[in-house]
DNA sequence: AAAAGTGTTGTAAACGCTTACTTTTCGAGG
DNA sequence: CCTCGAAAAGTAAGCGTTTACAACACTTTT
């Protein structure tokens, strides 16, 4: 039996008796559970954590004292004392419209949150947790929050083009930091995006080879995110090289929305240029609002015009007509970054530095190929491969 | 000029003369911004959070050291010291299938992120960040993982059924709890739903009063949510009132998904009993499924059959039919929950314990009403007012 | 039976900040 | 020029853990 020297205790706690509830706030902390228990809290410590040698007997006077206490360890405490937090980070555009929060109802949902579910999946699994900051484009992220979570999280995942180069320099010097969907390989951080090349070279070659198609259009995302720069770049490559015409009036700017393509598509068409024979979209919901506006106008697809899109959203599919598409997982993209942000929190150094996903061209109705009359709650069977092209 | 007693230091940076990059990971605490400004901790401490008197002279002293050393102050250590951590916790159901983890894809996305975006941004607003944490049907978030968080966040909002009533209490004793939309109103934590009774009455009058419809059916959400339930009951109840038919047969068991709702209507159309005029869904994406089984089967939309759905979201107005829905802003829910816990932090006691949302129907074609050819652009301008009800 | 392990447990010093309390500084009034 | 009081700055004690190091209690060895 020893004396617990230096006891500072929960003076509240300390001074309720065996009797009734304790509606005291303050929780009680590995000195009443030393006390009650008579032992150290060094003691305390080491039987919570199983780390070195306690003696079961030892370990189970503690345990129950905990319990009796109804203790719980403080996690800001532990992280002060030993560094590690088990918190992630990720940065997140908020493409907010008008200064309107509830613009977020559409812009960008969907792709985001589906890499956020994948990723707050795999960081529970790995037994963290996962803090969310979303960046305005008003004040993009700003540095100073994010310098400040450096001190709360043990490493960052940066979606698209939250911050510039040298900012994410500057911030990787103090925690890890995982780009996705980023813009081009950082030196200073990991890269995790899908593979934007291939994908848009299938779906030009797909164009080409079965509808050969002469003429072409594009709609973009939001100006200056990087997935939607680099699929615009592919598919104009692809174009390019097969031979087939991708005029300027054809490439329209918009902004992930479905808002955006059904707008960017009246404009092309108040334009009374002839129209191209397909135009194929940076993402789902563009490929929506594109398709909306045309039959507005009273063209159908793909009778008249083809269109495709790129995510493969679930509720795509059950769209008149189906969309024809490029399927790539959100959810693995984020649970990739979180792997390889953890791979990197336990080695300190991770063999590659960027991670290309692949992705599929899914065939529908869209592009005018024939009609698959799939129910569609088998889809869920298939997806894609998790296999990764590494570099 | 004083001489700091008791220094400890960064040792590292402490050797580091002017010159020169560093490549040190241990960050610069205060102790060195206070050596380099020839100040006491105490006073940058003071300058940083600009609290009492610090004289202008010395406070730029100590912000040109700040600056210098790039330092940034670590919030942990904040944390740890003052008690309050800028960080709110959202605790969220994950229905994964199968378990699946790819499964989130569709299931109950769109709503949760929507409140979680809108929970995000409300809380950068107020200073906050936002910790995220699912919670598995597996392991229904377990108690210890979030009594764990308890040290690590300001306060808590649950939604959907993630905890029972004893664990709410429970962690309510530790730190402020909101619910969002949850089983009842808890004693133990503010509750913040939206008016589904108002909803379903609404949607059940006009089929009656618009459609003189005289049987009626519903599909339901996942099993056991407190959204799903309520709706379900509250329809009956307005429809019972009206005098008109909810046989058990038209009552379909889904899961919030598309797959879920495609899924329930295909086995209903396999029973051959004549089926209802019009089929009310717990959401849109059940909705969507619903129609895309009805499509399957030859019938039309809303010609033979009459659908509705609940949430409206963006997606779902590019519908061919465009469906008619309820309305509610989950991003207007997620802000208003932050609000309320917010509100609770600093006052540490709120007037209104319960917070009810109003909901709005929007009139479309799935329930065989005039279609209006609006420009869905327009759309945004028109938004559920924030007024609120509360009791 | 003394010396040398081998486990267990205790002591106390961090971790980086806030803040109650104390001391010093500084300008005004006498 | 001195006194006094307010303003500014310093000292040190936490906040609740972890963990290096020390101390102790047994075995085992010689």
């Amino acid at each position: 039996m020893y004396f617990v020297s230096g006891y500072r205790g929960n003076s509240a706690l300390s001074m309720l008796g065996d009797q009734g509830e304790c509606v005291v706030d303050s929780q009680p902390t590995i000195y009443d559970v030393a006390q009650r228990a008579g032992v150290s809290i060094a003691t305390v410590s080491r039987a919570l954590n199983s780390l070195s040698s306690v003696r079961p007997a030892t370990r189970d006077k503690v345990l129950a004292a905990m319990r009796e206490l109804e203790f719980v360890p403080n996690s800001v405490a532990r992280g002060l004392s030993s560094g590690k937090h088990w918190i992630l980070g990720l940065v997140f555009m908020q493409t907010a419209v008008d200064n309107n929060v509830l613009a977020v109802e559409e812009a960008s949902l969907l792709y985001t949150d589906i890499v956020i579910r994948g990723a707050e999946a795999r960081a529970a699994a790995h037994g963290y947790s996962l803090l969310l900051c979303g960046a305005g484009e008003n004040h993009p992220a700003g540095m100073t929050p994010l310098m400040n979570l450096t001190g709360t999280v043990d490493g960052l995942i940066m979606l698209d083009r939250v911050l510039v180069e040298d900012e994410v320099a500057d911030l990787s010097r103090r925690i890890p930091v995982v780009l996705l969907a980023g813009r081009g390989d950082s030196s200073a951080a990991i890269t995790v995006r899908v593979d934007n090349e291939q994908a848009m070279r299938s779906l030009a070659q797909h164009f080409i080879d079965v509808h050969h198609v002469k003429r072409v259009g594009f709609v973009s995302g939001h100006e200056g995110s990087p997935d939607s720069v680099a699929r615009e770049a592919s598919f104009r490559t692809a174009i390019d090289e097969g031979g087939v015409t991708l005029a300027d009036v054809d490439i329209l700017k918009s902004d992930w929305t479905s808002a955006g393509g059904e707008g960017a598509m009246r404009g092309r068409l108040a334009l009374d240029a002839p129209l191209p024979e397909v135009f194929a979209c940076a993402n789902d919901q563009t490929a929506v609002g594109v398709i909306y506006a045309l039959h507005a106008a009273g063209l159908r697809v793909p009778e008249d015009v083809l269109v495709s899109g790129f995510d493969d959203i679930t509720l795509t599919r059950y769209f008149k007509p189906p969309l024809t598409t490029i399927r790539q997982s959100g959810s693995l993209l984020g649970e990739v970054a979180v792997d390889a942000l953890v791979a990197t929190l336990d080695n300190s150094e991770l063999a590659v530095r960027t991670i290309v996903l692949p992705t599929e061209l899914v065939v529908r109705e869209s592009c005018g190929c024939a009609a698959e009359s799939e129910s569609l709650t088998e889809i869920y069977k298939t997806t894609v491969t998790p296999t990764m092209a590494v570099s």
